[in-house]
RNA sequence: GGGCUGGUAGCUCAGCUGGUUAGAGCGCACGACUGAUAAUCGUGAGGUCGGAGGUUCGAGUCCUCCUCGGCCCA
C-alpha cells in the first residue's frame, strides 16, 4: 500500500467519508497554465546553446536531403526592427518545418557589411571628434567601418538567437570577410573577362566644394536664385532624314533653363504628346537685340503669352503644331560652329517629364547634367545611333567645377582659360556669363532673367551641387552573349523557371527586369570591394589572368584593402605591364552587388551548402533589391537563377493600416513583444497572418495571439496532465472505440493539411487548423466526452486504455507539428512529457498510417455530433430555466424521425457522448413542444432529469448507485474501479 | 504619374471555376460547472463583403470608375 493509498484511507476514517478525488486519474502536470516566456524562454535558448542544437541536427540529417533557404543578408548597422523579426521567423519556420520533414535543413544567417549608411555612422562619429574623413587613410577608415559592422552583427546574433532562431550562428556568412571579398572581386572580375562590364558615363550629383559624389540622402533642397533663359534652337530638317520642307524648317524651338552652363552640354530637345504646341510669329519687337519681326518660333500654347511678354514681344500664333509632327525633327545646336563645336544633330524626343506648367514646354536635354535628360537619352540611344547621331555623353564639367574640352569655347582652349560654373567656396563662377554671352553672339537668346526656387545643396558643406557627368562601370542587359542569349533574356527565362510564391512576385520581378537599363556597379564610395579592374584612358580593361589571380589571391589574405594599400598598383600590375598606361579604378562596388553575389561564396562555397538554393526569403522590396541583384549576378556568371523558389512577405503596418513611424508613435518593436509576452506570441502572430500581404500589429493584435496561445498551452496541459496516468499500454486498433478511431482519422486528415500546408509555406492555414481542432474537437468535445472514462475508469478499462494512447498520439503529433512554429512552448511540452528527451526539434513528424482513414465513419460521426448540438441545445433551456446546472442532472429523449441520423448514432452511448446521465432514444414523432433547431430536421428532445442518486466519485446520476455493500455511495461502474484499484494497491 | 498589390463581423482569417438566409476561431454579453479553475463547457449578439455603376435569371466572387492603404520606381 503506497503512502497515498493510507493518507486517502486516514482522511476517510476521519470524515467518516471517502475523498474520491484522490482515486481518479485528474490531471497531473508541473507544466504551468501560466507560460511566463520572457523569462522561460532566455533559459531554453541557454539549454540549445549548451547541447550544440545546431550540430545535433546536422549531425541528426547528415545522411538525409539537403534542404537550402539561403539567408537574404540584413544590414548591420543597427537593432533589429519587425521586419527583421517577421522575416526570421518565417525562414526559420521553413527550415525547421523541412528539418522536421526528413530533410537536412541547414541554415546559415548572413549579414550585408558594407556600403553607406556605415559609412555616414563612422563619418559622423569623425565630426563629434572634429576629425575629417578626408584626412584620415582610406584603410584606416575602412577599418572602422569594419569594427562597426562586426558590433551590430554581434548585437542583431544575439536578438535573433532570442526570437528562436536556429541556425549557425557560430559561423554566419559576412559579406566582409576575407573570403567574401575575394569572392565578390572574382565575380566582377568574370563580368570583365566575359567582356560584360564597360565604362560608359552617368551624371550624378557632384559637390566641387568637397570634390565629392553625393548620394540623394546626402543633399537637402534650400533657396537658391539661378540664371534663366530662354534659347533658340534653329530646326534643321522637320523630319530627321531632311527631306521635309513644311513651314517648320526656318522656324526656332525654344527652351528654357535655370543652368544655362549646361547648354554645352545639351544634345537634345524633349516635348510631350500631352501638350497643345503651336506655331508663332513675332509682330513686334520692343529691343533692337533678340528676336525681330517676322522670327517664327515654337511653343507651348500654355506658355508661349508669359514667355513672349518675358522677351517683349508682340504675336501672333499662326497655327497648331500636333506633337506628331516633331517625331523625327532635328535642330542645330545654338551655339553651332562657336568654338569649332557643336556641329552635331540636336533631335527632338518625347519625354512623359515634360509638362507646360513651366519654361515653354520643350525641356531642354542635357544627358549629363540630370536624371531624367539621361535616362530620355538612353532610352532612345539605338534609334539615335540608326541615325547616324553619337549618344556619347560629354564630360563638360569636370570635378573641380571647371569646363573641360569638350565644353568647346569654354574650357582650357578659352582665352583667359577655362570658365568655371562654381569656384572653391561653392560661389557661381563665370560659367553662365560666358555661355550666356556666347549664345547673345549666336543670335539664340530669347529672353534671359532670375528665378529663385529651391536647388539642392550639400548637407555638409551647405553649398550647391551640379549634376556631372561621371565615368561609371556598367554591366550590359542586351549584350549577345557567347551563347546567343543577352544578360536580359536570360534573366527572363530564369524568372519563367522559377517558383513564386505567392505568383504576383514574378510578374513583378519580370516587369522590373523587362525594361530596366544597363548595371550601374560603380559608386564613388570607400567602404566596399574595389571595382578591381585597371583601364586605359579609353576606358579598355586590362586583361591578364596573372593580374586578376594576384589581386585575388591578395584579397583572400588580406581582405581588400589590399586595393588600397601603397604600392597596389605596381604590385598587382607586376612587371609586364607600365603602371603609366594604366588607371587603377578606385571605385567601389555597388553593395547589391555583394549581396547578389552571396550565393557564390556561400551556397557554392560550403560544403555543407548546395548551389542553387531551394528558396530565397524576402520582403517584396527586394524584387528591386537582393532578388533582382542576385538574379543578374548569377545569370551572367552561372546562366540560372541561384534559386529554385522566391517567397517574398509584405510589409507591416500599424494596427489602422498605416505605415508605423515614430511620428505617429504607432510602432511596435520586437524586442518590447519578447519583453512582455515572449518570442513565441510574435510567433503565432506570424503565424496566423496572411504574410503574403502586408500584416497589421499593434496592442489588439498581439493581445488576440496572447488569447490563442493560452487557449492551445492549456489543451497541451491537460493532456500532459492526463498522460501523467498513461502507462504506455498499448491497444490494437480494431480494438479501440469508434470515437478513439475517429480522432485517429482526424489525425490523420490533419497530417495531410499540415504536411501539404508547410509545403505550400501556408503556415495561418496550418495554424488555423490545428487551432481549430484544439477548440472544437478536443476541448469542447473529445476530452470533455473522455473525462468521465479518463478519470473514472477502472485501471483495466479498454475505453480508459484506448484514450490515453489516442491522447498520446495527439499530443506528439500536435507538439511536433507546432514546434516549428512555436519552438519554446513545444519545446516545454515536449520535456515535460519525455524529461529524458534531448529536444522536440530534434524529433521528425510522426506518421499517421493509413488504417487511421476512415471517411465513412467521420460522415457517420458528423451526423452524431449534429444530433448531439440538438440534445445541448435542449440542456441549455433547462439550464436557463434552473432547472439543472450540470448536464449530468439530465436525462433526456431523443426523438429522431430521421433514418440517416437514427442510423448514425445505432449502437453507440448517447448519454455518454451527450455528457448527461442517461438518455432515451426512440423513432416515434416527439410531442408538441419539444425543443428542436432550426437548422436540424428530424430531431427533437424532451427533457427529463435523471433518475436515481447522484455518485459521490464519477458525479453521474444513477440507479445503480449503492447497489454495491462496499461502497455504497457511487455507482456500480465506480464501486468495480474501486474495487480494483484497492486491489492494486492504490488506495 | 507608372509597375505590382490589397480593403469580408472589435481582432485574425475561410469563402474553389459567380448559385439557397456570408462562415470559423478569438474577443464581447449572458449562463453553467467548480475534479483543465486567473481554467473548462454552453448560448447569444456582432457584417449594406471599402464606395458607385455595369454584365447576369443570379455577384463577396466577373467588368469599369472612384476611394483608402502598401511596396518599388518616377
Amino acid at each position: 500500500m503506497t503512502d497515498t493509498a493510507q493518507e486517502i484511507r486516514k482522511e476517510a476514517s476521519e470524515e467518516g467519508k471517502l475523498d474520491y478525488s484522490k482515486t481518479l486519474y485528474l490531471p497531473q502536470t508541473e507544466f504551468p497554465m501560466r507560460a511566463g516566456l520572457p523569462k522561460k524562454e532566455p533559459e531554453l535558448v541557454a539549454r540549445w546553446q549548451e547541447m550544440g542544437l545546431y550540430k545535433q541536427l546536422r549531425d541528426d540529417a547528415k545522411d538525409r536531403p539537403l534542404y537550402v533557404l539561403h539567408d537574404g543578408p540584413p544590414y548591420a548597422n543597427g537593432n533589429i526592427h519587425i521586419g527583421h523579426a517577421l522575416n526570421k521567423i518565417l525562414k526559420d519556420v521553413i527550415t525547421r518545418s523541412f528539418q522536421m520533414r526528413g530533410y537536412n535543413a541547414n541554415y546559415v544567417p548572413g549579414w550585408d557589411c558594407h556600403g553607406l549608411p556605415i559609412e555616414w555612422k563612422i563619418e559622423e562619429q569623425y565630426r563629434a571628434k572634429g576629425k575629417n574623413k578626408d584626412e584620415v587613410p582610406v584603410n584606416e577608415f575602412r577599418k572602422e567601418c569594419r569594427e562597426f559592422a562586426a558590433h551590430w552583427i554581434e548585437v542583431q546574433t544575439e536578438e535573433f538567437k532570442r526570437l528562436g532562431i536556429e541556425g549557425d550562428f557560430d559561423q554566419p556568412y559576412t559579406t566582409m570577410n576575407f573570403h567574401a571579398e575575394a569572392r565578390i572581386a572574382g565575380e566582377l572580375l568574370k563580368f570583365a573577362k566575359s567582356g560584360q562590364l564597360y565604362r560608359g558615363s552617368k551624371p550624378i550629383m557632384w559637390s566641387v566644394v568637397e570634390r565629392t559624389a553625393l548620394a540623394e540622402a546626402e543633399v537637402e533642397y534650400q533657396d537658391y536664385e539661378s540664371d534663366a533663359i530662354w534659347v533658340k534652337f534653329p530646326v534643321k530638317a522637320a523630319a530627321r532624314d531632311g527631306g521635309d520642307a513644311s513651314d517648320l524648317s526656318d522656324a526656332f524651338v525654344v527652351i528654357w533653363t535655370t543652368t544655362p552652363w549646361t547648354i554645352p552640354g545639351n544634345r537634345a530637345i524633349a516635348y510631350s504628346s500631352r501638350i497643345a504646341y503651336g506655331l508663332y510669329e513675332v509682330t513686334a519687337a520692343e529691343n533692337d537685340f533678340g528676336p525681330q519681326p517676322g522670327e517664327k518660333l515654337i511653343f507651348a500654347d500654355a506658355l508661349a503669352e508669359e514667355s513672349f511678354a518675358k522677351a517683349k514681344l508682340e504675336y501672333k500664333r499662326l497655327r497648331e503644331v500636333k506633337a506628331e509632327e516633331f517625331a523625327g525633327m532635328t535642330c542645330h545646336h545654338p551655339l553651332h560652329g562657336f568654338g569649332g563645336g557643336y556641329e552635331f544633330l540636336v533631335p527632338l524626343l518625347p519625354g512623359e517629364h515634360v509638362t507646360d506648367d513651366a519654361g515653354t514646354g520643350f525641356v531642354h536635354t542635357a544627358p549629363g547634367h540630370g536624371r531624367e535628360d539621361f535616362d530620355v537619352w538612353m532610352h532612345h540611344s539605338r534609334d539615335l545611333e540608326a541615325c547616324n547621331i553619337a549618344t556619347t555623353i560629354p564630360f563638360t564639367v569636370d570635378d573641380a567645377g571647371f569646363f573641360t574640352r569638350d565644353a568647346p569655347g569654354f574650357g582650357p582652349d578659352r582665352e583667359g582659360g577655362a570658365a568655371r560654373v562654381l569656384d572653391d567656396k561653392g560661389k557661381k563662377g563665370d560659367a553662365n556669363r560666358a555661355v550666356i554671352e556666347a549664345l547673345i553672339g549666336a543670335d539664340a537668346l530669347f529672353a534671359r532673367g532670375r528665378l529663385k526656387h529651391t536647388y539642392p545643396h550639400s548637407w555638409r558643406s551647405k553649398k550647391p551641387v551640379i549634376f556631372r557627368n561621371t565615368p561609371q562601370w556598367f554591366v550590359h542587359m542586351d549584350m549577345d552573349l557567347e551563347d546567343g542569349t543577352t544578360l536580359r533574356s536570360r534573366a527572363l527565362k530564369a524568372i519563367d523557371d522559377t517558383r513564386f510564391v505567392p505568383k504576383a512576385g514574378q510578374t513583378r520581378l519580370r516587369a522590373m527586369i523587362e525594361d530596366r537599363p544597363d548595371w550601374v556597379l560603380s559608386r564613388q564610395r570607400a567602404w566596399g570591394v574595389p571595382i578591381c579592374v585597371f583601364a586605359d584612358e579609353d576606358g579598355n580593361l586590362l586583361r591578364d589572368d596573372a593580374v586578376d589571380k594576384r589581386i585575388l589571391q591578395a584579397f583572400e589574405a588580406e581582405g581588400a584593402d589590399a586595393w588600397f594599400a601603397d604600392g597596389a598598383k605596381e604590385r598587382f600590375l607586376g612587371n609586364e605591364h607600365d603602371p603609366a598606361s594604366w588607371t587603377q579604378v578606385t571605385d567601389i562596388l555597388d553593395v547589391w552587388f555583394d549581396s547578389g553575389s552571396t550565393h557564390t561564396f556561400t551556397l557554392e562555397d560550403r560544403p555543407d551548402l548546395k548551389w542553387p538554393a531551394d528558396v530565397y526569403l524576402e520582403g517584396s522590396d527586394q524584387h528591386r533589391g537582393w532578388f533582382h541583384s542576385s538574379l543578374l549576378e548569377s545569370c551572367g556568371t552561372r546562366g540560372r537563377a541561384p534559386y529554385e523558389t522566391v517567397i517574398t512577405h509584405g510589409f507591416t503596418m500599424a494596427e489602422d493600416g498605416r505605415k508605423m513611424s515614430k511620428s505617429l508613435n504607432n510602432q511596435v518593436f520586437p524586442q518590447d513583444v519578447m519583453a512582455k509576452s515572449g518570442a513565441d506570441i510574435l510567433r503565432l502572430w506570424v503565424m496566423n497572418t496572411d504574410y503574403w500581404e502586408d500584416q497589421r500589429l499593434g496592442q489588439t493584435i498581439i493581445q488576440t495571439n496572447i488569447d490563442a496561445y493560452r487557449k492551445m498551452r492549456n489543451t497541451i496541459r491537460w493532456m500532459l496532465g492526463t498522460l501523467t496516468h498513461d502507462e504506455g499500454e498499448s491497444v490494437e486498433y480494431s480494438d479501440m472505440p469508434e470515437l478513439e478511431k475517429l480522432m485517429l482519422h482526424r489525425l490523420w486528415e490533419l497530417d495531410q493539411v499540415v504536411r501539404k500546408g508547410y509545403d505550400a509555406f501556408d503556415f495561418k492555414r496550418i495554424s488555423r487548423h490545428l487551432l481549430d481542432f484544439m477548440v472544437l474537437e478536443l476541448s469542447a468535445f473529445y476530452f470533455d466526452v473522455r473525462k468521465d472514462a479518463l478519470y473514472c475508469d477502472a485501471p483495466s478499462s479498454l475505453k480508459r486504455k484506448a484514450a490515453l494512447q489516442v491522447v498520446h498520439h495527439i499530443f506528439d503529433r500536435l507538439v511536433t507539428w507546432l514546434a516549428p512554429m512555436l519552438p519554446f512552448t513545444m519545446e516545454e511540452a515536449w520535456l515535460s512529457r519525455y524529461p529524458d528527451a534531448k529536444s522536440v526539434h530534434l524529433e521528425q513528424f510522426r506518421e499517421c498510417p493509413s488504417e487511421w482513414r476512415d471517411d465513412a465513419l467521420a460522415a457517420k460521426w458528423k451526423k452524431v455530433r449534429t444530433v448531439r448540438r440538438v440534445v445541448t441545445g435542449a440542456l441549455e433551456i433547462e439550464r436557463r430555466e434552473k432547472r439543472i446546472g450540470s448536464s449530468l442532472e439530465a436525462a433526456p429523449f431523443v426523438h429522431i424521425t430521421d433514418d440517416l441520423l437514427r442510423d448514425s448514432i445505432e449502437g453507440l452511448d448517447m448519454a455518454e457522448i451527450c455528457i448527461t446521465s442517461g438518455i432515451s432514444v426512440s423513432s416515434r414523432p416527439a410531442p408538441a413542444g419539444a425543443f428542436t433547431l432550426g437548422d436540424v430536421n428530424g430531431v427533437s428532445v424532451v427533457p427529463a432529469m435523471a433518475e436515481g442518486r447522484k455518485c459521490a466519485r464519477s458525479w453521474r446520476v444513477t440507479s445503480d448507485v449503492g447497489s454495491d455493500p462496499e461502497f455504497p455511495d457511487v455507482s456500480a461502474r465506480d464501486a468495480d474501479a474501486l474495487r480494483e484499484l484497492k486491489s492494486l494497491g492504490r488506495f
